[in-house]
DNA sequence: TGATCAGAATCACTTACCTCA
DNA sequence: TATGAGGTAAGTGATTCTGAT
């Protein structure tokens, strides 16, 4: 695909109105996962964990940032994303921006440095940061209200290397009592939050996100562990019953049942009214048994 | 009314940076 | 000082859901 036509699919996407859109979402639902191909069988497998499911209200007027560019480009082809979807243009490199919260930004355009390269996706990082040939830049023009920390930002990722951010003790906490409250954030509470935060509202929805990672991921420790205990039980139960079925096999070959002590007794069918009876009392009862 | 599409939200997985033993 | 491990912020590609057409 040319880059002029890629722009013209969804890079020069500019204002959208305010949506009000009821979300509904149900999270951690138990899914399977069986769509990628390059999934293990147990990835396959891989099951989340059920916890809440919560009616979220997203008053978040689209702020439809170009988020997916990706795969595999070659001239005159198209992303290897679904043809529909290709409207949605982002992140290249760690030089894109990537800001779908980023709600006050007018538009986003693109700065060509030089030609795409074929395969971006599968650039290294000193591939995509550096400044030599067939490295494209991606720059989001941000309109007068972008904060300065995004501007700061900016110069950084076009600087070099990412750079880490280090949340503060101060920040984490504030986080962590988000997250008790809430385990995910609509929109105006993350900007909300970003702003107490001095953050950006996308870097507050990857803790968020990480935060609910790690969660699962302890849960599932935990899950993990219950299931090694009962198994231990299981199997120790087995093993009582089995021998308490070897110490019942072994008196039922020392001495027979006491019903096998009895005399044997015939049971017979009235032919009159079909039921079972023991002949000797059937003729004593005969007369009241079978009319 | 059902089909289709776009956009948002979220996920699992991965990468890369940073700290610390 | 070098290094490997672990923690975690961020990137990527996918699905699901919802509203609009």
């Amino acid at each position: 695909m040319a880059f002029d036509d890629l722009s013209n699919t969804g890079l020069s996407l500019g204002l959208f109105s305010q949506l009000e859109q009821p979300k509904k979402q149900q999270y951690f639902q138990l899914h399977h996962h069986t769509k990628k191909a390059i999934f293990s069988p147990d990835q396959l497998t891989n099951l989340s964990l059920a916890l809440c499911s919560d009616q979220v209200t997203s008053k978040n007027g689209l702020s439809f940032f170009a988020r997916k560019v990706h795969g595999e480009f070659e001239s005159g082809t198209v992303l290897n994303r679904q043809a529909s979807s290709i409207s949605v243009v982002s992140s290249i490199s760690s030089s894109v921006k990537r800001d779908r919260d980023a709600s006050n930004y007018e538009d986003v355009k693109i700065t060509i440095v030089n030609q795409m390269k074929p395969n971006i996706s599968g650039m290294s990082h000193s591939e995509e940061t550096g400044s030599g040939e067939g490295v494209m830049k991606i720059k989001s023009v941000y309109n007068s209200k972008a904060t300065s920390h995004d501007d700061r930002e900016i110069e950084e990722e076009e600087g070099g290397a990412r750079k880490k951010l280090r949340l503060t003790k101060q920040q984490s906490l504030i986080l962590e009592d988000n997250f008790k409250e809430h385990i995910t954030l609509n929109p105006k509470q993350k900007q909300a939050l970003a702003k107490q935060l001095n953050l950006r509202a996308r870097q507050v929805e990857v803790w968020f996100q990480n935060r609910r990672a790690r969660t699962k991921l302890k849960q599932t420790e935990v899950d993990c562990e219950l299931l090694k205990k009962f198994c231990k039980t299981l199997t120790d139960e087995n093993r009582k019953l089995q021998k308490e079925v070897q110490e019942l096999k072994a008196l039922k070959r020392a001495a027979p049942p006491f019903y096998k002590q009895l005399p044997a007794v015939t049971l017979s069918i009235c032919p009159s009214c079909e039921r079972a009876g023991e002949p000797a009392l059937r003729q004593q009862t005969s007369s009241k048994f079978c009319k």
